[in-house]
DNA sequence: CGCGACGTTGATTTGCCTCAACGATTGTGG
DNA sequence: CCACAATCGTTGAGGCAAATCAACGTCGCG
């Protein structure tokens, strides 16, 4: 079952005994959204944090003039949520929302404060999990400032191929900081070079 | 002495009992930087963690061309490392500075990482550090793709009053991801304005 | 079939960069 | 105490990457 996916993960950054793995599923539940779903939306409290099983997500911001900029992409084996409402369970920035049928594994923030009581281990795992998120987070932002538009749109497909190919491109443009526009322009480009 | 920063610091996020807290500072050691030293530089393992304690650093990306890229500025009271190359103790990508004379208190890799097990509740402390980290790098690359550069320029002045006060206008348009030039532009404009 | 979602292409505009020259300030050694 | 270099900031001319706007193409689906 669904949460297989997550022990598995769980297994690879830390040791649970029999019982806390009992434990941990106990406090956690799954849920299954369709393709065009919020998981929050700006302004409410993002109650939950997911861990995905299958299917695809962004986190994105709504600016003044209506434009989504997208904040990441969630896949299989990955962590989804407005993290920012989530730790402070304040108004969430940005919305979430699912670009394919999706199914996660949820902690609410009451059971995952539990959980860190029940099982400090847990602590552990998530420093690390974060550890990662903010490496690449500020590696994205080395190559906002870097990269030309066409080179970060390579960069891209060499970082998460997968993705490329699942989602829509003016998703892909938002996520890169530029049009859809011109990342049609860049891609025929990149195909008359060839 | 330097150590009781750390030690304000430390009880603000979590309790620790008066012996936690002696083992804790039996395995930090303080250090002084002069302006211009270097914590890290590329290519380096970057083999501790720093608490600043007062003065400046920046933690930078120096691109094929020369170009200087601003990751983050650590100030009194913030962290300051190459996080990825220190939590894989791999070579860094970055090079952290100082920008004036520097305090700070100095977690080596082994030390934090025996201090994780003989106080763990100090994952819990920077699992939450780490948060705030994230959350904040997020919201820089959203606003570095939803406002231009004479509006990062007035956020940034907003969220980093003493920051802006205290380093060279370059670097702080390196952090914008502008050029000094165009800074020095957008600052004419906005004292026009007023 | 026809509509909506997504992608393409071209003309024009613009925000920011590049390059170059020129202050202003500070520090340093003769 | 002054020359001078180094460091940092300013200003202007010209150029380019990417945005905007608008029109059109394509495909899947109710």
């Amino acid at each position: 079952m669904e949460k297989q996916a997550l022990l598995d993960y769980v297994r690879r950054h830390i040791d649970l005994t029999t019982e806390e793995e009992i434990v941990l599923l106990s406090k956690v539940s799954s849920r299954n959204y369709l393709k065009g779903q919020y998981t929050v939306q700006q302004g409410d409290v993002c109650k939950n944090l997911n861990f995905v099983i299958s299917g695809c997500l962004k986190t994105f911001y709504m600016d003044a003039e209506g434009q989504e900029h997208i904040v990441l992409f969630a896949i299989e084996d990955w962590w989804s949520s407005d993290i920012g409402s989530f730790v402070e369970q304040a108004p969430a920035d940005y919305n979430v929302q699912c670009i394919e049928n999706t199914s996660v594994i949820q902690f609410s923030y009451e059971n995952l404060e539990e959980l860190y009581v029940l099982i400090p281990k847990l602590e552990r795992l998530f420093r690390k999990m974060l550890e990662k998120a903010l490496i690449a987070t500020q590696q994205r932002i080395i190559r906002s400032f870097s990269l030309t538009a066409k080179d970060r749109y390579l960069k891209f497909k060499e970082l998460y191929p997968t993705i490329d190919q699942r989602i829509p491109q003016y998703m892909i443009a938002s996520y890169l900081g530029i049009t859809k526009e011109f990342l049609s322009k860049i891609k025929s480009q990149i195909i008359l070079e060839q």
